[in-house]
RNA sequence: GGCGCCAUCGCCAAGUGGUAAGGCAGAGGUCUGCAAAACCUCCAUCCCCGGUUCGAAUCCGGGUGGCGCCUCCA
């Protein structure tokens, strides 16, 4: 397996430190607010790289952190008149509402910021003691220039930065480079008891705390979103590597960007979809493929019409589904026979496209190319259950071809529903306008015209249903309904 | 100013030396009482110029256009 390495700027061979053991940690989000589109994409990859490791039977801790005490989050319950604590709880909350309906797997730990106190101080006393940090006035500073390797994950020069630098001076500083790792408390902020006074950890500290806690002080992989890269990684790594003298990670993971009419989505450029908004028009899965449509390094351009294709992509996968899977519940009952069936197995063709699938997983999680053979999957299914008639299937062979297929789709967190229900329910969650019942009664009568070749009142059925949003589908089996797209 | 990324069919998007995956949309056909869905067929030579090579979308050089980071940000 291959994976693009930030810090070399190549794909590498992906061996773990530990045999089949794997240390990930993922850079979580800053709760003070809803998350939107740029977060959905950064937890869905990294959720996908999850579920990958341990479908490669990787032995994988998943640490994904929260942010619960920073400047934005004291700003902002100032705002709401609430204690920082309690907006932090608050939007843990939503965070948690939002990515089970995005069916992204639980990480193994999610530590808090706050809960890992002890260990920050704990770091930073460490820095002190090396040399890489000093205090001013319950303030206590990085020393940059004792960390010659400063830059080595996003390719900067230290001079470079001091040359470019548009960062206020605070001339408390040794350099302007130099960043804090704790702060000290004004009257009224979150404040923990220190060596330094009252105060509370800066941003980058935690993450260097938590993860070497929690995963050791060399660890697999550490991901993010590409502006993460600076200064928040760079800086984890001097404080890391500065404390232990150890490599800190061996794989840095960064994920592009989402973007609105080719500008980065982001708060403060406030062009930004909440998760929320997103989900109101569209079902989760539909973002999930729009997102894994792409390949994670690259910039993703947000638009509605993107969306409506991968909505539409979506149900046709669901659609290859619901035939393969009313098929094999069909051939359950056929006799022992048509088990002998001599025809090519469906499964074979299935298992070519998994080679594929999984060639293309191996490949820096292209998923990209991965979704693609899922639609060849889906193409096989159809064709084959096209051409061979329902009494030929070998049961046997449809079950594995169908549990196949939902191998692949479960490895990009797709599929999950059960297909007929989902195809009862394409347009979302609105209540649809008729009882399920009332479609059932309408779908007899106009069968029973059918038989009776009564055309027109058939026909008027079936309009009638259409302008409530229920389109039918004849078939040997019965009549199938579903939504409207 | 420094560092870096990208440019592939109407739209989205793989492909990093061997002759352009896939999805959406579109055209024709099959199936169907008519539909829906599905299947079959068709639909690009890869921003421009120059170079390397038997051979380049893929490598090198130069343009043009777009974007990102250098400040909080997934």
């Amino acid at each position: 397996m291959q994976i693009y390495n930030t810090l070399s700027g190549k794909k590498e061979e992906f061996i773990p430190l530990h045999d089949q053991k794997v240390g990930m940690y993922a850079c979580g989000v800053t709760v003070y607010d809803l998350c939107h589109m740029g977060h959905a994409r950064s937890l869905i990859v990294f959720d996908v790289i999850y579920r990958y490791l341990l479908y490669k039977g990787y032995e994988v801790t998943y640490v994904r952190n929260f942010t619960d005490v920073d400047d934005k989050i004291i700003k902002r319950a100032q705002e709401k008149k609430i204690s920082w604590k309690e907006l932090a709880d608050t939007f843990i909350h939503e965070f948690y509402v939002d990515m089970d309906r995005l069916q992204l797997k639980r990480p193994t730990v999610e530590p808090r910021a706050t809960d890992y106190i002890k260990q920050i101080i704990e770091l930073v006393k460490k820095l002190e003691a090396n040399g890489l940090a000093y205090e001013v006035d319950g303030d206590v500073f990085y020393r940059l220039k004792e960390f010659p390797s400063y830059g080595k994950l996003s390719g900067k020069k230290i001079d470079d930065l001091l040359s470019g630098a548009r960062i206020e001076i605070d001339d408390r500083k040794e350099s302007p480079l130099d960043f804090a790792l704790w702060k000290k408390s004004k009257p009224g902020e979150p404040a923990w008891e220190s060596p330094w006074g009252q105060g509370r950890p800066g941003w980058h500290i935690e993450c260097s705390a938590m993860s070497q806690e929690i995963l050791g002080e060399t660890f697999d992989i550490h991901g993010g979103g590409k502006d993460l890269v600076f200064p928040h990684h760079e800086n984890e790594i001097a404080q890391s590597e500065g404390a232990t003298g150890k490599p800190f990670v061996r794989y840095w993971m960064h994920n592009g960007f989402v973007n609105i009419n080719k500008e980065k989505m982001s708060k403060s450029l406030g062009n930004f979809f909440t998760i929320r908004d997103i989900l109101q028009k569209y079902h989760p899965e539909t973002l999930r493929l729009f997102i894994l449509s792409s390949h994670y390094r690259s910039p993703i351009d947000f638009s509605w019409d993107t969306m409506d294709a991968a909505g539409t992509g979506l149900t046709r996968l669901y659609q290859a589904a619901e035939r393969l899977q009313v098929a094999v519940e069909s051939t359950a009952a056929l006799p022992a026979e048509s088990a002998q069936s001599s025809l090519p197995p469906l499964s074979k063709e299935l298992e070519a496209v998994k080679t594929s699938f999984i060639k293309a997983m191996d490949d820096d999680f292209n998923s990209a190319l991965a979704v693609g053979q899922l639609f060849e999957a889906a193409k096989f299914i159809n064709r084959y259950l096209d051409i061979h008639p329902l009494q030929s299937l070998n049961h046997n062979d449809l079950e594995a071809a169908f549990l196949l297929f939902k191998e692949l789709a479960d490895i990009l967190g797709i599929l999950e529903a059960d297909p007929t229900e989902f195809l009862k329910n394409l347009g979302g969650e609105e209540a649809l306008p008729i009882t399920k019942e009332e479609i059932q009664e309408l779908i007899a009568r106009r069968n029973q015209a059918r038989k009776e070749k009564q055309w027109t009142t058939a026909d008027e059925i079936r309009d009638r249903l259409a302008e409530l949003g229920i389109i039918l589908k004849d078939s040997p089996n019965g009549t199938q309904w579903q939504r409207k797209r």
